[in-house]
RNA sequence: GGAGAGAUGGCAGAGUGGUCGAUUGCGUCCGACUUGAAAUCGGAUGAAGUGCAAGCUUCCGGGAGUUCGAAUCUCCCUCUCUCCGCCA
């Protein structure tokens, strides 16, 4: 959420960055909130006079009766007068002034975060700047090579007809030594994520519509999740949510900042408008794994603890020798929360490209606000917002298709990689392997 | 699912109609003592809105009501805990 005081006192400045996200102008207006928030400041000074005065007629009231004053006495029947009258003024304007707040309130949370003014400027994805590459030399060049559903399939390690039996298309079943190597990564990633610093939480994949509009999912977003249709319950997109929103509603102190933290969960994603893209393979599932590494921070640090971030997240493809790049995504290509962001992108053989496999957001304040997440700093008045980062440390299904292409040999084995080896307890995969 | 209890400031926990944003303890901050620290002692210390400020207003889980006046009384809801049942 942005701050509505910014936006108030800074309002060109505001409609201009925000109109930086979007090729064409007007889709972010902040004329009607500006317009309900003027409105609101002159109902809330009216009422609040009113209020004075009818809390001073209480005081008097309650002073003048242990005076000794009787409830049927002129000066008393007079104050009750008044303010039964007041009463029945606010009992006007207090309904009006929740309804402008609660307008005001709904607009705001459309609004997306502002873009960090260093984030480069630009309509698409086609304006994202590539930051560095790595790993040229690991790239897997067999013209043969298969794609990683079809070596995967071969192997017997990934199985996807019957999974849309089990419950729809973009499922996947792993099977034997595919299962193993899924909890391989998982395991792998973890471990290195705990060993720079991040504390490994286990949460609930259910989580609440609170915890979905804190990160920001909800309310723009909710055609992007599975709901539970009983209960006030969605499956979490991410563990961005669930991890992000431990500290909703809290005013921590400044020297538990900052707060890192790692998770392993599944995700849910309903995939709402993509039905053509990516239909094959483990790239667009409904649910895949992922590890999540996530950052409560103080706002001075969170520019440096972001590159930090993309560090702990990049060691991972360096560990596994994946190819990789980093971009820095424009501000036409950036996700709701966040204010700058980078992504990684692996190197898949058989599309020829490079593809996202993780997403590292520095949220700045926006998170903060909508989850209310807050820290006191020791000896000073008041209360500051964190800011909140996430990225992916990495999602797994994605590093297990890289693995599949770049570690395949032109015999059709895959080699696995030496980090793995200990997780796994192998050191290749072919057909029919236990 | 049945029965009961509860929800108060960073935390614990008092407060059952009037000056209560709320006793107290812990924590935190400042100071004294000390070579330093601990202990001890003294003082300060909730959040939010608005305003240049003084101030004013709001907030005791959420909502509605009674009243001149509600943390306190009434109703509804949500959540948490305990016991029972069921299941893992």
């Amino acid at each position: 959420m942005l701050d509505l005081r910014q936006i108030r006192n800074n309002p060109e400045e505001v409609q201009n960055r925000l109109n930086l996200r979007t090729a064409n102008t007007g889709v972010y207006d902040l004329a009607p909130i500006l317009k309900l928030d003027q409105a609101q400041l002159e109902l809330e000074s009216t009422r609040t006079s009113l209020q004075s005065r009818s809390n001073e007629i209480g005081k008097l009231i309650g002073q003048k009766m242990q005076q000794g004053a009787t409830p049927q006495s002129p000066e008393i029947t007079e104050l009750k007068t008044e303010g039964n009258q007041i009463k029945a003024e606010l009992s006007e304007l207090e309904p009006q002034e929740r309804e402008i707040k609660a307008q005001i309130e709904d607009l705001l949370l459309q609004l997306p975060n502002l873009p960090s003014t260093s984030t480069p400027i630009g309509k698409s994805e086609t304006d994202n700047r590539e930051i560095r590459t790595w790993g040229e030399e690991y790239k897997n060049t067999n013209p043969k090579i298969l794609p990683h559903w079809e070596i995967g399939e071969k192997l017997g390690i990934l199985e996807f007809a019957k999974a849309v039996k089990i419950s729809q298309s973009r499922f996947v079943n792993l099977i034997g030594i595919g299962a193993a190597l899924e909890r391989a990564l998982i395991n792998f990633m973890l471990d290195s994520q705990i060993a720079a610093g991040y504390l490994e939480v286990m949460p609930p994949i259910l989580v609440n519509s609170k915890s979905l509009t804190g990160t920001g999912q909800l309310p723009k977003f909710a055609e992007e999740s599975f709901k539970c249709a009983e209960d006030d319950l969605w499956l979490t997109p991410t563990a961005e949510v669930p991890l992000t929103n431990l500290y909703r509603d809290e005013i921590l102190s400044e020297n538990q900042l900052p707060i890192l933290h790692c998770a392993y969960t599944p995700c849910f994603r309903r995939e709402a408008g993509s039905y053509g893209k990516d239909t094959r393979g483990l790239i667009r599932l409904h649910q895949f794994n992922k590890v999540e590494l996530v950052k409560i921070v103080h706002p001075d640090t969170s520019e440096v603890e972001h590159q930090k971030m993309v560090k702990d997240a990049s060691a991972i493809l360096e560990a596994l020798k994946l190819p990789y790049r980093v971009i820095e995504l424009c501000t036409g290509d950036l996700g709701f929360s966040a204010a700058k962001c980078y992504d990684l992108e692996v190197w898949l053989p058989s599309m020829g490209k490079y593809r996202e496999i993780s997403s590292c957001s520095n949220c700045t304040d926006f998170q903060a606000r909508r989850a209310n997440i807050r820290f006191k700093q020791a000896g000073k008045k008041g209360t500051q917002y964190v800011h909140t980062l996430n990225g992916s440390g990495l999602a797994v299904g994605r590093t297990m298709s890289a693995i599949l292409e770049n570690y395949q040999q032109p015999d059709g084995r895959i080699k696995v990689p030496e980090v793995l080896q200990p997780y796994l307890k192998k050191d290749e995969i072919q057909p029919n392997c236990p």
